[in-house]
DNA sequence: TTGAAAGCGCTAACAA
DNA sequence: TTGTTAGCGCTTTCAA
């Protein structure tokens, strides 16, 4: 069976192509009995109208591009996920470009999305090529990153989240505590490391920081929380700038026989869905991953319909007792 | 700025809209000269080519779609990550269909990717009506769940892992096993409990399965874990269906004062890269994720190329050792 | 080796 | 209320 067209169901219907169109699109006038006639003929014929076709007359795709450096990691899966969600509801559908922390990846995705017409861009990548938006002549959001100043950012409150960790940390009696970040290229962490160490300052505490690469793999962040366990043996406090990070330092100080919450409390960062779930003992701080993509969503939709925008809008973050942590 | 057509690059450069797009497809005679001219033209115009209209005249998207329940579960969002990195490297560009366990929006999702012309689809969600697939007339391939009889499935061997799991268990010491399944409407969990039941029967122990429903929310599961302690307090070994449930349980156990490995055991299934960084503790039976999504694409290629295909292709499992299991 | 022109399936004026 | 027709931006014969 060749694929249909619409001319096909208007041929057995008995009416013009127009009138077709007019019924799929529910434009213009029409008579009931001639929506009913032509609505089951489509029926009938198992009729599905050409997305391309409808795309190439009106010049609207209806799809909208997401890029994100790896589903694979809880945070940004969950964020696409929330953020398609809504965009689905909106009459959107969502092109996922997966860069996996490859710049070159995240460059190629960029330029198909564009080849693709996409509507509008919502951008959650670390960019290293920020030139390449530049001249990208669509309505952007981004996410927790600055691209260009027309573009607004959505983010959760980073300077907020590494205050929270570290006074709650303090609070609870910690006083040799330990920063670990994850740091890619353009270093957007450093608001919580900052918060982190100016928290520690006030509190005539001395900051440490040990840093791991984005974008290294498993083995150099073993390498370097053993690292802090050998020359801070005494560490009895850690805020470490996402989940993951924070299990990994969990099992290193249980091996070398830290009792939690009393010798060291762990408080950890993001707080997804998985960490909830797969790590239910860890402490952290929540990023409130479904307002982010709500946020987004709407910025874009103001966009879309020429609004004024904010530069960025901050969103609150919440803090998650666990085991990790002792008790108030 | 307007966009840019084909046509605007044809008449900058002096030449014909059939050799601007011959140099952009490299098809047909061109000589080295033309070429180089065009080549320039479109860099200095910052032209791009609307993948829309090629799609129109070509009838090929090289778009595929994927649907899965939900990519904000790791175990679908390394999923569809590992599919879309193999797609994208043959030139694929992936259309992720989130149904967000809704049967409603599975079914408008796939309408939407066939209205969008995928030249073919990847299924991994739960398909409350099959029938729909029936009169899809594209390639698809199914990843772990059965749709039609033409259509290849790709799986893990869910009977090997379910008895894998059983066995260990009973090996390292446990006699009262317990296993937990979780399941959709379709059932397909059923191999695993099948292995687990044949397991323990063969070893003269008594099976006892709690089951959970795949699209119940989370006090569900924490009131059918809760019964199993209080009716099964002397328990001591629990096969999960899956690393979340593994995770809760092992968290129950705790709360109830249960010392791991020693009182109980607990082993998990699925072994997600997330599950591993967050809770690394927990022993699993650990699907080969990134090779399923390999052998899916293979197929799907295949298909493409009206090669003949498997009814199904079975690939195997592992078990991840980990401190909620005693030493072997 | 290049150009002219038809057509992909649909929508949107404009007519009727 | 419905039909006719001219494109949308590209690729692909067919001619030159």
């Amino acid at each position: 069976m060749a694929k249909l067209r619409l001319e096909d169901v208007a041929d057995a219907a008995g009416v013009s192509k127009a009138t077709v169109s007019r019924v799929i699109n529910r434009r213009g006038y029409l008579s009931q009995k001639t929506i009913n006639l032509v609505e089951r003929t489509m029926k009938e014929l198992n009729y599905r109208p050409n997305a391309i076709a409808q795309q190439m007359t009106t010049g609207k795709t209806q799809l909208i591009g997401i890029l994100v450096p790896n589903v694979a990691n809880p945070f940004f899966g969950e964020l696409a996920s929330a953020l398609e969600n809504r965009l689905f509801k909106m009459g959107y559908k969502v092109l996922v470009g997966n860069a996996q922390n490859d710049a070159v990846k995240e460059s190629r995705y960029l330029q198909q999305l564009l080849n693709h017409q996409v509507d509008a861009l919502i951008i959650a990548t670390h960019n290293h090529n920020v030139e390449e938006y530049q001249n990208a002549n669509l309505p952007i959001i981004a996410i927790d990153r600055y691209l260009r100043q027309d573009i607004p950012v959505v983010q959760s409150d980073n300077y907020a989240g590494g205050k929270l960790a570290t006074e709650t940390l303090i609070q609870r009696g910690a006083t040799k505590i330990i920063h670990t970040d994850n740091l890619p290229s353009n270093q957007h962490d450093t608001q919580r490391k900052v918060a982190y160490e100016t928290t520690m300052r006030s509190h005539q505490l001395t900051p440490t920081t040990y840093l791991t690469n984005f974008y290294g793999d498993h083995t150099d962040r073993v390498n370097v929380f053993n690292q802090l366990f050998d020359e801070h043996p005494d560490v009895d406090g850690i805020f470490a700038s996402n989940d993951t990070d924070a299990a990994l330092l969990l099992q290193i100080a249980h091996q070398r026989g830290y009792h939690l919450p009393n010798d060291l409390q762990i408080i950890g960062y993001d707080g997804t869905q998985a960490s909830q779930l797969l790590a239910p003992d860890l402490a952290t701080i929540v990023q409130p991953i479904a307002n982010m993509a709500n946020v987004a969503v709407d910025l874009l939709e103001s966009r879309l319909k020429k609004q004024p925008l904010p530069a960025s809008v901050v969103l609150p973050v919440t803090l998650r007792e666990g085991a990790t942590l002792r008790a108030k």
